[in-house]
DNA sequence: CTGAAAGCGCTTACAG
DNA sequence: CTGAAAGCGCTTACAG
């Protein structure tokens, strides 16, 4: 077993051009993309780069150029489906564009307040809020920095912020016109946090819905887009009086907790006594013990236009905000009474 | 509506200097915990800094302590129920402790090989390996450049590197011990990636413990890990001459997905026709639905573990290496047959 | 095409 | 306690 290595001097592009016979100048140019080397130096810098192992010092070169190549993703909650597949998209993209990410966690509920003070102290190239319930002051205040900020799944009215969601509002309709001519005379809604606006503009069209349908606004109950949150949601649901006779829940994994909670604490039948939907069309709505009604929230595209604005903003600072809303649709199964 | 700030110079150092009637130097000092610094000076320096919102430049820092106080998190899959949570209580200890994480993604699969290369790149101050399918190579590479490195829920046979991982093997002999005795005479095993020393210990476990109860070793299908993977694993088995009797999947992720099959495809009854036992005993195994039997694997003892290494490998460079392992128990639920 | 030199924004001995 | 200055490892005009 050899010993192990001592916390050696990493090596420099000096070194690597003491070795090549020229300077650390030629060396830089050797690693920057479109510039001017002759072919002979570039042969030269490159073999004895190989040999001393070299690797540009990429904080250096952020210090210099001013530009990190590092863009903060803020994420309150990994505990559910959707999030851990949109980090791992944005990751992948980003990774490609040569970006990487700084990942910073919120507990959910929490103010990142905090976090803000790293996440400036980085000097990242742009960040991206990517939670439901993270407060627009965040974004904001990077904004007031000159930092790129797109929010990911939630909206606000500040024109000066760019944000990419689902159809919300549109989705909430579609679901509650379904409901009502499957039928349904009392459905509820299951919301996810009081202060996300995803939660609200799907719970605006739900409403808006029944409406139009003749049916009074919904029974509600707060399940905080967590499991056992909207496990207790249900109960207090489901132990009313004038029991609903479905329930929109503000997303697939509450919608699960929903499920459970009918099936097997109140022996309810699932769609013969209880109508379950949900929203995002995760993995989960998919397995068979669940086939659950749902209306989607198309992560590529919604990643695509989160990437694409990012560019954008990055190369061209002084672009207009922009809000973009990805279509979604709702997809029929087994969870829903159709009439 | 405000005009978009122009990309602003950010204030530095020199201008809270410049403002406070002071040098720069002392302003680093203001900001250096344990400096020291007058009261008086310290209270016009911060009065300076707060008027111009100033933030230290951690790039610059870096640059200059040679420390970045970001570590990299490599992780293979965020598709399951596991990582998102590993990498969630990772992000909230680092930051407590003031590092960042910087997080690099592999698809599952891939060598990882050319990520390697921008890790070393931004001149991380530690890295952990979190995926059981990720190469040994890149690990010893980091190590090679005297950077501290831990592989979370991944051995190896090679000394020189550090891992925690859950009690894979104790857990898959427990699981055998455990389905003998409730009188399973064929029990099979889904295997994660054949490459991955977590799916190799668990199995490994598993059939020595069927030995010793006097069972042959158990027939095997792949499932990678993932859902559509385990699923089709499950039909091959389910579909064969002497189909099992239990099937013990490498984690809770395939397991979910091998009840689902039998249930829905083949119309078994479990656990009355089929025992089935999982891996890890995330959220899901707790789900009415499925009521999984499984082995734990203690995500906070873990990710402790992990922390505590890599806090005292980064203070101590030449510490010998270790390999951790956490205790984990079968959790008794309703998938599997007692006798 | 190539090299010397200034500068990115900090930290940290070293004097005073 | 405080300031001037060197240095961290790059990039990028500027000459040649």
């Amino acid at each position: 077993m050899r010993a192990a290595p001592v916390a050696a001097r990493r090596v420099t592009a000096t070194d690597v051009a003491r070795r090549a016979g020229t300077s650390q100048s030629a060396v830089s140019r050797v690693f920057t993309p479109g510039a001017s080397v002759s072919a002979d130096l570039r042969e030269r810098v490159m073999q004895a780069a190989r040999d001393l192992s070299y690797r540009p010092n990429a904080i250096a070169r952020s210090l210099s150029t001013r530009r990190s190549r590092i863009v903060a993703v803020v994420v309150a909650e990994l505990g559910n489906q959707f999030y851990p597949l949109v980090l791992e998209a944005l990751s992948a993209r980003l990774q490609e564009k040569g970006y990487q990410i700084l990942l910073f966690t919120t507990g959910p509920g929490a103010a990142g307040d905090p976090v803000i003070e790293q996440v400036m102290r980085y000097q990242v190239d742009a960040v991206v809020l990517a939670s439901a319930g993270l407060s627009s002051a965040l974004a904001r205040e990077c904004r007031g920095l000159g930092v790129p900020v797109v929010m990911f799944n939630r909206t606000t009215d500040d024109p000066e912020l760019s944000c990419v969601t689902g159809d919300n509002e549109r989705g909430g309709h579609r679901i509650a016109r379904f409901l009502a001519a499957g039928g349904h005379r009392r459905p509820a809604f299951i919301a996810g946090l009081e202060g996300s606006s995803t939660s609200r503009d799907r719970e605006r069209g739900f409403t808006a819905g029944l409406a139009e349908a003749g049916l009074a606004p919904p029974a509600r109950s707060v399940g905080y887009y967590s499991y056992e949150g909207a496990a207790e949601a249900a109960r207090t649901l489901l132990r009313a009086p004038a029991r609903p006779d479905a329930v929109f829940c503000a997303n697939d994994h509450m919608a699960i907790a929903c499920i459970e909670v009918a099936r097997h604490e109140f022996g309810l039948s699932i769609p013969d006594d209880l109508s379950v939907v949900g929203f995002d069309d995760v993995g989960p709505a998919r397995w068979r013990s669940f086939d659950l009604t749902s209306f989607s929230q198309p992560l590529g595209p919604m990643v695509e236009a989160t990437i694409g604005m990012l560019l954008e903003f990055m190369e061209t600072p002084d672009l207009p905000t922009r809000r973009v809303v990805v279509e979604g649709n709702l997809v029929l199964r087994g969870s829903a009474r159709l009439r």
